[in-house]
DNA sequence: ATGGGATGACTACAAGTGTAATCCATAGGA
DNA sequence: TCCTATGGATTACACTTGTAGTCATCCCAT
């Protein structure tokens, strides 16, 4: 089940609240995209086509509920995207990351600290 | 100028080494994919088109050179990815990785080394 | 009771992508 | 010299994606 940018982007606002209507999610992407509440609903009717979201009747309208949390869908894309552009090797991730200045202080304090319990661990 | 996956999939083997044939390349895919050489010989002209790519002429031949480095790719991609999926914070990614367990224990060494070289550059 | 707006269902359509096939020229071997 | 395999150029075609439009229906306000 692959969902495309535009898509992720109605999992977003769902993903902050849960259910909602059509309605709701159009008015919630309002600021961030230009898309008309049609495109928003051809992208929930794509969504609950793949599986990601389920609907509940309210009246004649839906109610929208990610079935994907944010959580596993970010597990999966970082999965995903490690082995296809780092080869599956985390490190080299995170060192671009860090050259490309997009660690602060303050991330290298907490992955320091996220280092000490993974090697605790194992 | 966007490189579809199976574009990357040329791009990695111009990346290990360059300039090569388009035949040079559609045998050095032949192990990862099922690609005909048509189908590599099509990628290696939208990467042309797009710019990803130069080519010299060897006779009635072209070899390929990458105009986009690796590393310049996967910079982009990072940024990229980390704006779509995390909302452009860096540090909940690695927390991901760590959690998924997708970091080795050669990954997490590495990773301490390269934090110890962070630290002493701040 | 009726007309208008909201709702989901269905349809549209161009661009990008994956995956080739066909065409035409030519270089290299028989 | 002639044929064939090979190279790039052009064309193909279905599927996904972005971005809606149309249609039938139904609820609410007048």
């Amino acid at each position: 089940m692959q969902i495309s940018p535009a898509e992720l982007e109605v999992m977003k606002v769902l993903w902050t609240k849960a259910p909602q209507t059509a309605a709701d999610i159009a008015t919630g992407l309002a600021d961030s995209t230009k898309w008309s509440s049609r495109t928003v609903k051809t992208l929930l009717a794509r969504l609950v086509e793949k599986g990601a979201l389920d609907t509940q009747n309210d009246g004649r309208r839906y109610l929208y509920t990610p079935l994907l949390d944010q959580s596993a869908y970010r597990r999966r894309a970082v999965g995903h995207f490690v082995d296809k552009v780092f080869g599956g090797k985390a490190a080299p991730l995170v060192a671009h990351l860090a050259e490309a200045r997009d660690l602060s202080t303050q991330d290298i304090d907490e992955l320091e600290a996220l280092l000490e319990e993974l090697k605790n661990d194992r």
